[in-house]
DNA sequence: ACTGAAACCGGTACACC
DNA sequence: GGTGTACCGGTTTCAGT
């Protein structure tokens, strides 16, 4: 168990949320170390949960057609049991990519990724509309993405 | 040059997107398959971009205390050459993640990370509002994380 | 386009500092 | 917690179909 993350582990984790296949040689050159303890470090920070795992990260404007929307959601009463029933229901929803309950105008936010208007419309008029308790539901529609890291930011 | 994905590309892409470790020959017995035609079409999806990269996920809230923050950017006018200077700059800034022009009441979301409310205040004030030509600013602070997908919903 | 086997190279284990 | 070496397993290559 790792008490806290050292610079040498924080470097680590950069070069790898950057590339994962970045190979260890190479990273414990980078860093003045030999494979070993580059090793070591990753095992650990893999066993400790500080990685949650690796992912290929695909290029989906040219696998498919889809459009992003964010939706933003409002209960008629937020009472915490109807919360949790809504979060439960919202998670199973793959066109749902992320769901955040935040504070301000609305209670949830939600990214969206659909194959077309025509399915946005399917969805929330199945799906979205049939949860219990809404209120308000209000959608913006993705013209552009700017950008869209999966990184965290390490300073 | 791949013209378009097969049924089999396609179920690649869905156990890399989940798992970039999965072992060739793991995903060739589920297919049916030897390791080779796998290893192959790999190779074509990587070289032919339907694979950007491989990353760590990486579990934020263990590594260290953050905040997430979505702000709603209206500006003052949307001329096309004034969208692009503020695009770039955001852009520049890492602690925004995401950013996205969208259609309806503002003109662009911006997923925020930064380590706590302090740090957000000084971002908005320091990075945000010295923008050109910035209208209106909302922001929904993140209470809870309910999904956060990396991967595309590939059906 | 897939099979099967051989070669290669990076991940993994270990003895030592 | 680090080095250097040796081993092992998955990736990569290739001849054959």
């Amino acid at each position: 168990m790792i008490t806290d993350l050292d610079a040498i582990d924080r470097a680590i984790l950069k070069i790898l949320e950057k590339d994962a296949k970045t190979i260890a040689k190479s990273i414990a050159e980078h860093l003045n170390l030999t494979k070993t303890p580059v090793y070591e470090r990753i095992k650990r920070l893999e066993q400790d949960g500080y990685i949650k795992n690796y992912v290929a990260v695909i290029n989906k404007e040219k696998v498919e057609s889809s459009i992003t929307v964010f939706s933003f959601i409002s209960l008629e009463a937020q009472k915490g049991p109807m919360m949790d029933d809504f979060l439960e229901l919202v998670n199973q929803f793959p066109e749902v990519v992320e769901c955040f309950v935040v504070g301000g105008e609305f209670d949830f936010l939600l990214k969206v990724i659909v194959k077309n208007l025509d399915a946005y419309y399917n969805f929330a008029k199945t799906k979205i509309a049939t949860l219990p308790n809404i209120g308000a539901v209000k959608s913006a529609f993705v013209l552009k993405e700017v950008k869209d890291e999966i990184a965290f930011p390490l300073l």
